[in-house]
DNA sequence: TTCTTTGCAAAGGTTTTGCAAGCTA
DNA sequence: TAGCTTGCAAAACCTTTGCAAAGAA
């Protein structure tokens, strides 16, 4: 069951004077399908679209995903890949925040009750409103260390990384030429 | 007196096999003397050197913030504006985190031990090391929710914003047309 | 002397935008 | 019907890369 259906969207929409269309309601639902713990980059979620028939043009697809983030529906993730990657921005009981590996990118998700709570404390202390609060921990894959990291040669990469429930994402390209 | 010396920086490019330059030097002194607080992206980095005389291309300067990052000496910030940021990778005592407005992209600094404490409690269950780890707190001016974000006019911007210790961002394209 | 690094210019990848046509309220 | 939204193509933007010359070890 959608936590947040498409007649709370569309009420949401026209109360801004905007307008709720197939494509609009068509995202909502690809994001409230997707699996806990994925998250799609707008070029993922236009394959997707395409891919089951309801193609919609990547324009607004940018369009659509930037206004959901700003009215605080999708989560916009930066996880150091060069893209942004987008999830639904549900409070509770799914927030949580990720760990990425600084030498392949592979993320893994946590959930930490005590980090929602400082930022409450934080956010509190400032009289401001929170919209959203993640943490990212950076860390490096215990293999890639040992190779010698950040010396390693420009493609290579961890096969036994911090994860596998992602499959890996491309290695970002090598300092060196 | 900066925390880390040009020599220390030598020491540890040539135990990989590379160099120290002049231009890796300015760009370590750059950050050092960078106040408390401030970031830098590439392009500011860029700027700044040119206009002090110390002209260094645009390119060597991308290079070289994501070898000092990956070194653990810079630390890559991502706060939505469209770009990254750079600043000195300080563990303590000033690691801290970014608090930002989804409005106008104006950033403010905090500091919350606990959360770094979170960090390394994570960390260690999962037996990895950590190389950083950055809270991002999503907010928004009071001002530009009383005004009907995100509904906003395209080009209006909070003045009244969460911090003034940065100079205001331009702010990010709007979504009307 | 060797091999890394630089600067330049060009390319790459992601995201945004102008505009005419289409569609929602 | 008015005006928001879409799709397309082009542009904008940030970042990376190939290559020859310069420079560090």
């Amino acid at each position: 069951m959608p936590a947040y259906t498409a007649s709370a969207l569309k009420a949401e929409l026209n109360d801004k004077g905007w307008r709720l269309t197939p494509q609009r309601e068509t995202i909502l639902h690809v994001f409230q399908n997707l699996p806990q713990g994925n998250h799609l980059s707008a070029e993922d979620l236009h394959y997707q679209l395409k891919t089951s028939g309801h193609a919609i043009s990547l324009s607004t697809i940018y369009r659509t995903v930037k206004l959901m983030s700003r009215m605080g529906i999708l989560r916009e993730l930066e996880l150091a890949e060069g893209h942004k990657h987008y999830e639904l921005n549900t409070v509770s009981p799914h927030h949580h925040h990720h760990m990425v590996c600084v030498q392949c990118n592979r993320t893994t998700e946590f959930d930490n009750d005590s980090i929602l709570k400082q930022c409450l404390k934080q956010i509190e202390k400032s009289g401001l409103q929170l919209i959203d609060c993640q943490l990212t921990i950076y860390t490096i894959c215990p293999e890639a260390l040992r190779r010698g990291y950040p010396g390693l040669p420009e493609n290579w990469m961890c096969n036994n990384a911090i994860a596998q429930s992602q499959p890996p994402v491309q290695i970002s390209p090598g300092l060196s030429q």
